[in-house]
DNA sequence: TTCTTTTATTGACGACGGAAAATAAGGGCT
DNA sequence: AGCCCTTATTTTCCGTCGTCAATAAAAGAA
């Protein structure tokens, strides 16, 4: 019934070959004893493993010939070969789709987005083949294929089986989205939450290559949290996990969708700042620019909002800090264009909750483009493609 | 220098033959046929890897002829023989140590408690080797041969190295136990934090068996937690996690001694509870069990202080599930035997603050005998004796 | 008895990855 | 140029593990 065609498929049978792929990719150019060094390996089962990449074009020796040491037979460092393959990565969100051409490297060739008309699955999924039919015309032209489809959704996203479970946003209930896009596109496609790839992406390509315990915070119209833990990515037992969001920082705090009050996401969601802007200085504020906006001109009490949003966010990550002891926790979001304005909020409200050593985590942030949640769901589907059911 | 014995090893190789063992041992009888299905082996390869383990005594065919299905070859099951060694726990707390015989099912045999002369790493050390030896005897008596000790202590520990790295506790910084333990008693030791070594006990031959999410939280005079994600109990990255106990559940709540305020621990902990109905009754309490006893008296006040405390639970609970979605929380400790107090509030709390399919989460108490600190300890020692570098 | 059904075992086989030795590829030295 | 030294990669050989397919075993059913 669905014609997905019987696409290109990677030659790495065994786990060492995907585990080597992997190290290969998020480490750049590697020699292959330095490889076998990070993998685990023995020499010779690098060499084995490396050479149908290389023949199939995956991998390809890197002639980068600097700062060679002087002494010894030089090195001969492998490296992806980001050309070989290409990848379409679709974020739906309520009102857009933002969509991506990346190469096997996760580098971002072309993005687009589209308007979406009305959130039925029927329309999504329409304007969803028309963007990425824009994409693989994009694709024909520099004579790559592509090999895989990824798609990003908030909500309760079963990645196993391709369905979205329940997207609040979007309204959906148990959505068999990768069999409906599969079957409108051709490809193989990968479905995941949102969040959940964009932590794939930064564990692969970003600030979370070689570590095994990282979190991801982003901060917008909601606070979402994408966590790996062991090296991998944290599903829980019933879809939902990372929900910093829904955290309670204040008992007494302003009330949240949720039902509760003093969640996180209400006090530093982009709708709650803006609330409480207009509450608090009876500014005619409509949205996060405007607000930003004022913030910087110095009305009064408008600082004071984003300094509580700030407070929130990193007790926030104190918790999950306090939980996981993560190595690291990456803040990103469109909420980050903000970030001057509660950047040292975050961080002493992090210092000043976090318990013993796990203020020895590291904070960091990281502008975030307003494609990147595409990318993300591209990261996933080269994840798919490479069927790396290894860990790290 | 150190007389470690070259201790009997066991005969479980390959990755699969220690994950048979596992199955068997936390799944009860099997078949070979159902150990495949659950290892997700062949049964040919179970029936070579159970060959030795049962020539070796660890696992015996269960002659268990009852419901056998009327029809086919019947089943010959296979189980772990506890009485093929033994194992010894202990766990060091503020003023005495508490220390277990078990079994290789990790039944306890023996219990035993000696008060501790003082904090002293030298004087720990001491007591311990004495109480080990008193248990060895016992071993001794019963002609079974004990196989690891394992040492239970709070605070950051790094069980690979055999450290305590800091423990506020008993005010320890890096004091190599295991080494120091192994020398004394001429055991294998094996050292962990006490909340992690519960939760292994749990995750083997508890609550937790054949769950890769879940969570222990332990109630007493502090509150700790226990996570399994992905099969593996979670360490952090640097040694310390699961610190629900200085999870803010209230930001204008009483001081901690961690410098914040409204600290899970300083709410609902043994001394907060204590304090809380001091002051506001103005009663003359002096520990856990006056109180209990006042609470059970109906004293006005009394039942409130615990009210807030089980609330205070819940939230810390629900911020667990909302941030990992575990499969299952299981409340354990001393503190458990005011259950009845704060069960309610606990419930109705963690239902509240739960975010969407997270209140899928099932929180169940079970009741700690005092030993189950030191039969923790015990399972860890169990779990490096078969060296399962595997997970689930 | 003979067949059926289910579980356990056996033996051949293939694949994977390790160890060690061989080879390759410089650069420096004489 | 020829030799030596060092380090990277490859080759060859080999053990191990686990699957596959066939077979044995142990009952009840026909």
């Amino acid at each position: 019934m669905s014609s997905i065609r019987p696409a290109e498929t990677f030659p790495a049978n065994t786990p060492a070959a995907s585990q080597i792929f992997t190290t290969v990719l998020s480490h750049g150019p590697l020699t292959r004893l330095e490889v076998a060094r990070r993998a685990g390996l023995s020499p010779a089962a690098v060499t084995k493993a490396v050479r149908p990449l290389i023949e199939a074009g995956y991998l390809v020796e890197d002639a980068d010939d600097q700062a060679r040491p002087a002494l010894g037979r030089p090195a001969n460092p492998v490296r992806v070969d980001g050309g070989r393959a290409l990848f379409i990565g679709v974020k739906v969100t309520g009102d857009e789709i933002i969509g991506v051409l990346t190469d096997l490297c996760c580098r971002v060739r072309v993005a687009r987005h589209t308007p979406l008309p009305d959130r039925e699955p029927k329309s999504v999924l329409a304007s969803v083949t028309e963007l990425v039919g824009e994409l693989l015309a994009e694709a024909g032209d520099l004579r790559i294929p592509v090999l895989g489809l990824g798609i990003a959704v908030s909500g309760d996203v079963d990645r196993g089986a391709g369905v979205v479970r329940y997207s609040p946003f979007l309204q959906w209930r148990d959505v068999p989205l990768a069999e409906l896009a599969g079957a409108t596109t051709g490809l193989p496609v990968t479905v995941d939450n949102d969040v959940r790839a964009l932590t794939v992406a930064e564990q692969w390509f970003g600030a979370g290559v070689g570590l095994s315990d990282f979190a991801v915070v982003t901060v917008g119209a909601g606070i979402g949290c994408g966590l790996v833990v062991h090296g991998r990515v944290v599903s829980g037992a019933h879809g939902v996990a990372g929900e910093i969001g829904h955290v309670t920082v204040d008992p007494s705090g302003p009330p949240c969708h949720c039902g509760n009050r003093g969640c996180v996401e209400a006090i530093a969601g982009d709708a709650a700042i803006v609330r409480r802007i207009r509450e608090t200085t009876g500014a005619e504020v409509r949205d996060t620019a405007e607000a930003v906006e004022l913030a910087r001109r110095g009305v009064p009490g408008v600082r004071e909002a984003y300094a509580r949003a700030g407070e929130a966010i990193g007790r926030g990550i104190a918790t999950v800090a306090n939980l996981l002891g993560p190595e690291r926790v990456i803040i990103s979001g469109e909420g980050l264009a903000a970030h001057d304005l509660f950047a040292e909020q975050i961080r002493d409200a992090f210092a000043a909750a976090a318990f013993g050593s796990a203020d020895r985590c590291d904070v960091q942030t990281r502008p975030l483009p307003f494609e990147e949640w595409a990318r993300g769901a591209a990261a996933t589907a080269i994840q798919s493609f490479i069927r790396a059911d290894d860990q790290r």
